[in-house]
RNA sequence: GGUCGCAUAGCUCAGCUGGUUAGAGCGCCUGCCUCACAUGCAGGAGGUCCCUGGUUCGAGUCCAGGUGCGACCACCA
């Protein structure tokens, strides 16, 4: 069955990874003996849809595990997805939201029902999409962070950290979202600069000998202020410490105090505190041990603390506050500010430190070993320099709220009794209090990141000691984007050593992020959001994979430039017509099996063409080449390997040195046509991690042995082929042919001779054992450049009025009587030599150079001293065969 | 305010431990529908490797400073 003439992926691809998946060949065995390989999946959101940073992920995993799997490693991907409370909540609550109600209206029990049933039918998606990028998971292990057993694992973890004191319940300044009602980390608030106003105030003494001015960005929260701080050496304000301010609009009488966290070079130096409103504050009320005021509730609307502005929205309150302020002089002048306002990550609301009774983890005692372990190499990063935002981040993290007011995740587990205040963290349900009382479920749920933290033994059975855990953790390598280094890497850092005792991953790879292809981050505001399921359905899904692979460089972010995924496409249709030739070879004859190269013995190798030697030669070169950057995760590196051989050396030199030995039919054409075969069929399994798809679709469709076998549990090709130890001379002798090729076609094209005729050449070759060896090589002269007869000359003799150039010692000449124009000629050897020349002044500069020749190694003075010879040699030849034409054109003149 | 990254051909980018003539893809120019492929073939043009110093026999590559982008972290009202 002849193959199409164009590659059309979608004929291909859903076939055979439905094949794959009913094979079970993604499936990994904990009693494999074989080394381990392991990794898991950063679990994608189940309200999320395949984006550019997912594709990008996971393609590099899949390439690194499938590479792993044909390497022979019992390589296990845990895949799974993750509950995402927030992001969750909020997606079910919308479409409530557009049905009239909500989830108050529903009650606790009925909406969860609900987000679970949403997560049912809409949660697989990405799974899906996932599995349309050709990852090779195993599936029978996929996890979801609300599973039964995970839910078992975060429950565990929590009353351990509990019963060692890591982990409390205390009234404390968090960030609120007021949209979403729950507490949120740190973590969660995304700071962004923000044009305000700094409002100054005047504060009158109490004892009405004057007044003190102080600024604030949010003058609504003064109704909350317990305290006006200086700086205890500033000479303007040290008599009035200890003293009493007024304050407006409600009367208050409130301390001044001295503090040394007060700036007295801003403002007026003297600063409002607001113990309930503001972290600073919060800090510096608790040293002076002031009362904190909330005057704003959980929505952010006043409360009666407020006095005359409760239940006015925050920024109503500030209009009004700042208009009667105006009124009544308090307001002594407003200038423009910025500030960094802190927004909800997930809804974009200005959140509000709010005041409020919260679980924390107690982060150091955690933080401490996490920050060993990556010290000490027991986990490395890749590139190694995120290591110090690692560092920076966990020497000065803070301690960890857990809490979130939502009804989507997991439970505290922590139950408190009515009748004697008791509580009681557990495992599972306590019936009652051994009071007697009844107990209340603490109403919270955990951070989602408490269960991805998890993730690494989590989803391998942990708190059982299962086989799998047993055998795959620590986890080989984790791949993520730097984004979530502080929500996940860290916390799974944390999380891993205290429960397992071990790194949760040997190595992070941390890739860059894929932005458009102006370096714009991709957002839907912007508009510039490339789908990546588009991507597939346009250009295949192994060609948009391999130009993520081919992008992926270190250390830079990715432009995601649509016409190079045109060009891998290309590539792919390019890898598929030369399938189609070599299949073409091998209609009409007895199916011989392929055997794989790697089996040659060292003499079959030496008893083959040159051209089989030679190509045989690079496929070890390139395949040492893949593996030692895949090894060290240069993935563009692998990817710009494998096109530049199976494009520009496989096809564009061997298929057609190949074409020449089967027109002279017999053994010659029987030995090529095996190798011919046998080269693809490894280039296919080199090329499988990259583009799974098209590589099984023609390794199928090749003559094989084991005709059952699919090509993902194939070997991968060695990165020592046994026979090419040494394949020197083989490699300078078919580069000659090569250079002795381009050469003539260079001449043929700038001298505008026809293409399709054939020329006369002539070649004068100094080395004695080259020349024996291009004579032998002819055929492949007289095909590739299109030579029609040639002749040879002694070293140094030259043609007249010819067209010459000079390539690896070997002179070509292209007699052009009757040809063209000798001015022609004239120009493009001016122009060689002008080259040639230049290289050689540039060579002459070091070598002329005394202090090069006493400090630089002997064997790069003797480089630079052979190539200074080769550039003279060939300036000397170049210029001769000028004269030689400038004679002729006097002669003709 | 702190930390980090990046500046190489018109565009998008490679260039690992300092030593070939600084590479690729796209675009551009010339010529080809040559029996695997026009999603192709052959050939070509195009670069002060951001600037200034330094280290070195030798710097796109290492160091310092500068300029310009970008990112992350940060409780100065």
């Amino acid at each position: 069955m002849p193959l199409d003439k164009v590659y059309d992926p979608h004929r291909v691809e859903r076939r055979w990874y439905d094949e794959w998946l009913q094979r079970d060949l993604f499936r990994a065995d904990p009693d494999d003996p074989r080394p381990a390989f392991s990794m898991v999946i950063p679990p994608p959101n189940i309200t999320g849809s395949l984006h550019m940073g997912h594709a990008l992920n996971n393609t590099l995993q899949d390439v690194l595990c499938r590479w792993k799997r044909m390497s022979g490693c019992n390589a296990l991907w845990v895949p799974g997805t993750d509950h995402a409370g927030i992001a969750t909540q909020n997606v079910v609550e919308r479409q409530l939201q557009a049905e009239g109600t909500n989830r108050q209206a529903l009650g606790r029990e009925a909406f969860v029902d609900r987000v679970w049933r949403w997560r049912d039918s809409s949660g697989g998606t990405i799974i899906m999409q996932l599995k349309r990028l050709g990852v090779s998971c195993d599936w029978s292990r996929e996890r979801f962070t609300m599973d039964e057993g995970l839910s078992r694992a975060v429950r565990e973890v929590f009353v351990r950290l509990y019963e060692e004191g890591l982990i409390y319940r205390d009234r404390y300044l968090i960030n609120w979202c007021p949209r979403c009602r729950t507490a949120l980390s740190d973590l969660e608030v995304e700071h962004a600069d923000t044009d305000g106003h700094l409002y100054h105030l005047r504060y009158p003494l109490a004892d009405g000998s004057g007044a003190i001015e102080v600024a604030t960005t949010r003058p609504e929260t003064m109704l909350g202020d317990t305290a006006v701080a200086v700086h205890p050496e500033d000479a303007r304000y040290c008599g009035l410490v200890g003293k009493t301010v007024r304050l407006p609009a409600i009367g208050r009488e409130i301390p001044i105090v001295a503090d040394d966290y007060v700036d007295r070079e801003f403002g007026s130096g003297a600063v409002k505190i607001t113990p309930a409103h503001d972290f600073n504050d919060f800090a510096l009320g608790r040293r002076h041990g002031l009362p904190a005021i909330s005057v704003m509730d959980e929505g952010a609307v006043m409360t009666a603390e407020a006095g005359p502005y409760a239940g006015l929205d925050r920024y109503e309150a500030r209009k009004r506050l700042v208009a009667d302020f105006e009124r009544d002089g308090v307001l002594v002048r407003t200038e423009p500010h910025k500030l960094a306002l802190g927004r909800c990550y997930r809804c974009q609301t200005p959140v509000e430190p709010y005041l409020s009774l919260q679980w924390f983890v107690k982060i150091a005692p955690l933080a401490e070993p996490a920050i060993a372990a990556v010290r000490d190499g027991r986990t490395r990063f890749v590139p190694a320099h995120w290591e110090k935002t690692y560092f920076s981040w966990m020497e000065n993290i803070h301690d960890w709220c857990i809490s979130r007011q939502l009804w989507w995740g997991h439970r505290i587990p922590a139950w408190y009794c009515d009748a004697c205040s008791t509580t009681i963290v557990a495992r599972e349900e306590p019936t009652t209090c051994s009071c007697g009382g009844t107990l209340r479920q603490d109403p919270d749920v955990l951070d989602t990141w408490f269960s991805s933290g998890l993730w690494p033994f989590s989803t391998l059975g942990w708190p059982e000691d299962t086989a799998a855990l047993r055998r795959w953790y620590p986890t080989s390598v984790l791949v993520t984007g730097f984004d979530i280094i502080f929500f996940w890497v860290a916390r799974m850092m944390m999380m891993g050593l205290k429960f397992m005792g071990d790194v949760p991953f040997r190595e992070v790879y941390i890739h860059a992020l894929v932005r458009d292809q102006h370096g714009q981050k991709m957002s839907k505001s912007k508009g510039n959001v490339v789908d990546p399921l588009v991507v597939m359905d346009t250009y295949g899904t192994d060609a948009f994979r391999f130009a993520l692979v081919a992008f992926a460089a270190m250390g830079r972010d990715i432009k995601l430039a649509e016409d190079r995924i045109e060009g891998y496409r290309n590539f792919m249709n390019k890898i598929w017509n030369a399938a189609r030739f070599v299949l073409m070879q091998l209609e009409d004859r007895p199916a011989e099996p392929v055997r794989p190269v790697e089996e040659l013995t060292a003499q079959a190798y030496a008893g083959l063409g040159i051209a089989d030697q030679w190509i045989l030669a690079r496929l070890a070169d390139a395949g040492a080449a893949i593996d030692e950057a895949l090894a060290q995760y240069r993935f563009n590196d692998a990817a710009s390997r494998l096109y530049e051989f199976a494009w520009h050396e496989f096809c564009d030199w061997y298929i057609e040195m190949a074409k020449i030995a089967f027109a002279a039919g017999g053994d010659t054409a029987e030995a090529t046509r095996r190798t011919l075969v046998g080269v693809l069929e490894c280039l296919m399994r080199m090329l499988h991690p990259f583009a799974p798809f098209i590589s099984e679709e023609i390794w199928q469709a090749l003559p094989r042995a084991a005709r059952g076998a699919s090509i993902v549990t194939a070997p991968y090709p060695p990165a020592r082929m046994p026979w090419a130890e040494d394949t020197g001379m083989v490699e300078a002798r078919v580069g000659r042919v090569i250079g002795v090729v381009r050469a003539v076609r260079n001449i043929r094209a700038e001298m505008n001779l026809p293409p399709g005729r054939a020329l006369d050449a002539a070649l004068a070759v100094e080395d004695p054992a080259a020349r024996r060896d291009l004579e032998i090589d002819q055929p492949m002269l007289h095909t590739l450049a299109r030579i029609g007869g040639l002749r040879w000359l002694a070293p140094g003799e030259s043609v007249r009025g010819a067209a010459t150039a000079l390539v690896d010692g070997v002179q070509v000449f292209v007699p052009l009587a009757g040809l063209v124009d000798v001015d022609e000629e004239i120009r493009r050897l001016t122009k060689e030599i002008g080259k040639v020349a230049g290289e050689l002044a540039g060579v002459a500069r070091k070598l002329d150079n005394p202090s090069f020749r006493e400090r630089a190694p002997a064997e790069v003075v003797e480089e630079q001293e052979q190539k200074a010879a080769t550039f003279a040699s060939k300036k000397a030849a170049l210029e001769r065969s000028l004269r030689t034409l400038e004679e002729a054109r006097a002669a003709g003149a």
